[in-house]
RNA sequence: GGGCGCGUAGCUCAGCGGAAGAGCAUUCGCCUUACAAGCGAAGGGUCGCAAGUUCGAACCUUGCCGCGCCCA
């Protein structure tokens, strides 16, 4: 399995790799969680995925994120557990099978509902298959053994337990109330699922008497009007409160009620109230007990008032508007206008407000607990900023209606007897049996299993090692965008099943990934990035490492396919520093000697720092800095400096050992190079994956040592600028003199090309460096003098007005007296060093001119 | 209408009280034997606008302008 330094590739190539690491990594058995173990527990369960989509570039970013916070947690020593499975997304999946139905000429009705269960289930396998394959491609480390479905055994007796103990404490009841109804999914819908857009429809002003004008979106609706309602402050109509006035087209005659919710500003001042089809308008008709008058069916088809019966609620509206437009009832028309409207979530479709007899979960005790745990601090929402979302959502949450007219779910476990009665059946109960006795024909929304997933999925309602173990859950990594939908769920849930313990300690929101011109992806802008078209073309790494590179928390994640070109080099960059290491004897073993030089104590101390800063940045979910620390020293520190110093001063163990740990603190971001290159380069047949996390070694913090390489990197950077103003060509050697850098001589001449000044050696130009470092180059007689001139008349503004700001500062009273002692000192510093500078171009400026 | 957030280099974003940063893009020069998926160097910003607090503001406060998102 190990690659000989030979066998590297000269550049790295993933697809060689990537699935030889994951069989290796599944056949080891690393993924495994113990549930015996005496280690602390770390745990993630996934949030899981509709069975029936497929993985998109936004799960390749909550996978890269838990994996990880999973890989680095386990490389730390704790018993890890990330938990992967499924939900069954009702609607959705129904969705799908019933248009693959269709293609047959066939609807579920033609199945009944056992065989078209079974249709679904035969697509779950298909769809779910290529879901774990998508999985496996990103490299995550999931307890495959572990794996879940929410129609699964186990979770299904999950759902009945929760609905017995809700339906027994008086949480679960079913009423009859305006609800969300999709006319084409032929359903009801959670608030949640019901997306508003605004959208552009029409306002018309009906006169329903000689006092009396509403104004309306929804014309067709007035077929159901049981009242018109007026604010009770209202002047203007104070007089006609408890009148009646008879509603056109239909002759029927409705009261004027007086009610504190109407807007006296808006309009006339004057509300229809339809009851059965608007929310607002049904509590207006409870506070003043109006009858309802449902006037449209399932599918939105109008039902009552001859001329528009049978028409569909599109069609009604025009027609009711001409069928009054010509009584001349009509005040005035204005299209377009724009209000807000609410559409399915799954299929677009316009929302129809429907009165109807539904199952409800009674939310607000369970909101209030869901809310004061993240006030308390049990649960720590990161970014903190978005806790306010989370609490506008908990605070103000309305019932949940968890009934669905679906046959793919959960289905409800309440059976009706002949004689009116209602039983509730939890798990291992027999239902009724007997003349008469019915199920409920809804299932329930996917939403509910799916808030039982952090316990449901470790064995919950049996009290298992998992549940003990690894409940609660550390972190649940997620986007904001789901935090109301399943985040509060799970919350309410998870409190109200395990006695008040917490579903998990930390939710770590992401945002959304968008392209690299902050705008969303959507298939009609073309801009939709597919996962594994990346991890095709540039390797899992390089996908997972654009993705992680954008993680800052809270916010959306904008990607490019120029950026994981980026990653991609990156990754290459690694396995070629990897390479030279290898061709140069590096190794880690033996340890580190204990003779080290400057230049060793510089990388081992860049090191230490790297560590440290990687461990808080990890600790804080601030993965886009991870890898910005990460990416800096590995390409700046180790490969442009301590790797091009090595040529000149080899120290194969140093490198060995800095190579060892950079891979290791990258493993958890691009697993798949890093193993590849750890395994290589330490002759292990193992894995880096079960490696120790590096720790931060206080001995090899060596600031002296780090003053001293950043003098080395001035001193060459200055000379390089030379070579570069005056044209000389980087390979061109150069004779020169080089003074005042004492140990570091050789190293300069190095990585600067120049040569020890032989024969007729004259020098025709001098870089000189602040700090006494004077390099003297002979460039064989031509130098570009305007070039030169140009170079220090440009140094000498820097440090011009580097006086300038310097000594306006020094020169105030108020500066002096109440600034930190640290602060006056260092501007000191910088002046004197500027003064320096100032005098050296000054004498260089001379020479040049003489 | 209510709430949250954001306006910093051409693009995407860090920085959030004491010298304006990164990646990509741009310009110039290089196949300097780990890497052209690379190396070296350079250019580029009145930190949305205006007041205020402070010795000092991209950073704190207020107002305005522009842009998102969530909830009604």
């Amino acid at each position: 399995m190990t690659d000989t330094p030979q066998q590297l590739a000269a550049a790295y190539q993933p697809g060689d790799v990537e699935h030889r690491r994951y069989e290796h990594w599944l056949a080891s058995g690393y993924f495994g969680a113990d549930a015996k173990s005496d280690r602390a527990a770390f745990s993630i369960v996934i949030p899981p995925p509709n069975v029936t989509g497929s993985l998109h570039v936004g799960h390749a970013l909550d996978h890269t994120i838990q994996d990880a916070l999973i890989r680095r947690k386990r490389m730390q020593g704790f018993e890890t557990l990330w938990l992967p499975g499924m939900d069954h997304a009702g609607i959705a999946t129904q969705n799908v099978v019933e248009r693959r139905l269709a293609a047959e000429g066939l609807s579920r009705h033609d199945l009944r509902r056992e065989k078209f269960v079974e249709r679904v289930w035969q697509w779950k396998a298909e769809s779910g298959g290529a879901i774990l394959g998508q999985m496996k491609r990103l490299g995550d480390s999931v307890d495959w053994s572990r794996e879940r479905f929410t129609m699964d055994e186990g979770l299904s007796r999950a759902v009945l337990t929760m609905f017995k103990r809700l339906f027994e404490d008086g949480l679960i009841y079913r009423a009859e109330r305006i609800i969300n109804w999709c006319p084409r999914c032929l359903t009801a819908l959670s608030d949640i699922e019901v997306e508003h857009s605004d959208d552009e429809g029409e306002l018309v002003s009906i006169r329903y008497s000689d006092d009396i004008v509403v104004a309306t979106t929804r014309a067709e609706t007035m077929l159901g009007d049981t009242a018109v309602a007026v604010h009770p402050d209202d002047e203007r109509y104070k007089h006609l409160v408890g009148t009646e006035v008879e509603l056109p087209l239909t002759g029927r005659r409705i009261p004027v009620v007086a009610d504190e919710h109407v807007d006296p500003a808006f309009g006339t001042g004057c509300v229809k109230v339809t009851p059965a089809h608007d929310p607002n308008d049904f509590e207006i008709g409870q506070r003043h007990g109006l009858p309802s008058i449902t006037m449209m069916d399932e599918r939105a088809v109008i039902t009552v008032h001859g001329p528009f019966q049978g028409l569909d609620r599109y069609e009604a509206r025009p027609a009711v508007v001409a069928a009054l437009r010509e009584m001349g009832l009509i005040v005035s028309e204005k299209r377009p206008y724009v209000h807000a409207v609410g559409h399915c979530s799954r299929c677009k479709t316009t929302v129809e407000p429907r009165l109807s007899l539904q199952w409800f979960v009674k939310t607000e005790p369970l909101a209030r607990a869901a809310g004061d745990a993240v006030r308390d601090g049990r649960v720590r929402i990161e970014p903190e900023s978005l806790a306010p979302r989370y609490f506008s959502w908990v605070d103000n949450m309305h019932d949940w209606c968890i009934s669905r007219q679906l046959w793919w779910g959960h289905r409800i476990p309440v059976w009706y007897g002949p004689g009116g009665e209602v039983v509730c059946v939890g798990p291992d109960e027999q239902p009724p049996s007997g003349e008469g006795w019915q199920q409920d024909e809804d299932v329930l929304d996917t939403w509910f299993s799916s808030a039982l997933w952090p316990f449901s999925t470790l064995g919950w309602p049996d009290e298992t090692e998992d549940l003990a173990k690894f409940y609660p859950t550390s972190v649940l990594v997620t986007g904001y965008d789901i935090l109301f939908f399943w985040v509060a769920r799970m919350m309410m849930f998870g409190l109200y099943a395990m006695e008040g313990r917490q579903p998990f300690d930390v939710v770590a929101l992401h945002g959304m990934v968008r392209d690299q011109y902050g705008k969303k992806m959507s298939k009609s802008f073309g801009n939709v990035v597919d996962p594994l078209d990346w991890i095709d073309r540039f390797g899992a790494d390089a996908t997972r490492f654009t993705l992680a590179k954008g993680a800052n928390p809270g916010a959306d994640v904008p990607v490019s396919e120029e950026w994981c070109q980026g990653s991609r080099n990156f990754c290459n960059k690694l396995w070629n520093a990897t390479r030279f290491a290898l061709m140069n004897g590096a190794t880690v073993e033996g340890g580190l000697p204990t003779e080290l030089s400057t230049v060793d104590r510089w990388i081992l101390s860049r090191l230490q720092q790297t560590i440290a800063e990687v461990d808080e940045q990890f600790e804080a979910y601030e993965f886009a800095k991870v890898c910005d620390t990460l990416f800096h020293f590995a390409w700046d520190d180790v490969c442009d400096w301590y790797v091009e110093l090595s040529k000149a001063a080899p120290s194969p163990r140093v490198l060995g050992h800095v190579l060892d740990q950079l891979l290791r603190l990258l493993h958890p971001v691009i697993p798949f190079v890093t193993d590849e290159l750890w395994c290589a380069l330490t002759r292990s047949d193992a894995s880096v994956m079960v490696a120790d996390w590096p720790a931060v070694d206080p001995s090899y913090v060596d600031d002296a040592a780090e003053a001293s390489i950043e003098r080395l990197q001035r001193v060459v950077t200055e000379v390089r600028r030379f070579r570069s103003d005056q044209g000389l060509k980087p390979g061109q050697r150069v004779a020169a003199t080089v003074s005042g850098i004492d140990e570091h001589e050789a190293l300069v001449r190095s990585l600067a090309r120049l040569d020890e000044p032989g024969e007729g050696f004259a020098a025709s130009a001098t870089v000189t460096i602040a700090g006494g470092v004077v390099v003297a180059l002979d460039t064989r007689g031509a130098i570009d003098v305007a070039a030169e001139r140009a170079r220090l008349t440009k140094d000498r503004a820097v440090a011009e007005k580097e006086i300038t700001q310097a000594r306006a500062k020094l020169g105030n009273e108020g500066f002096l007296s109440k600034a930190p002692a640290d602060v006056v000192a260092k501007l000191r510093g910088r002046l004197a060093t500027a003064e320096a500078d100032i005098a050296r171009i000054d004498d260089a400026l001379a020479r040049l001119s003489s």
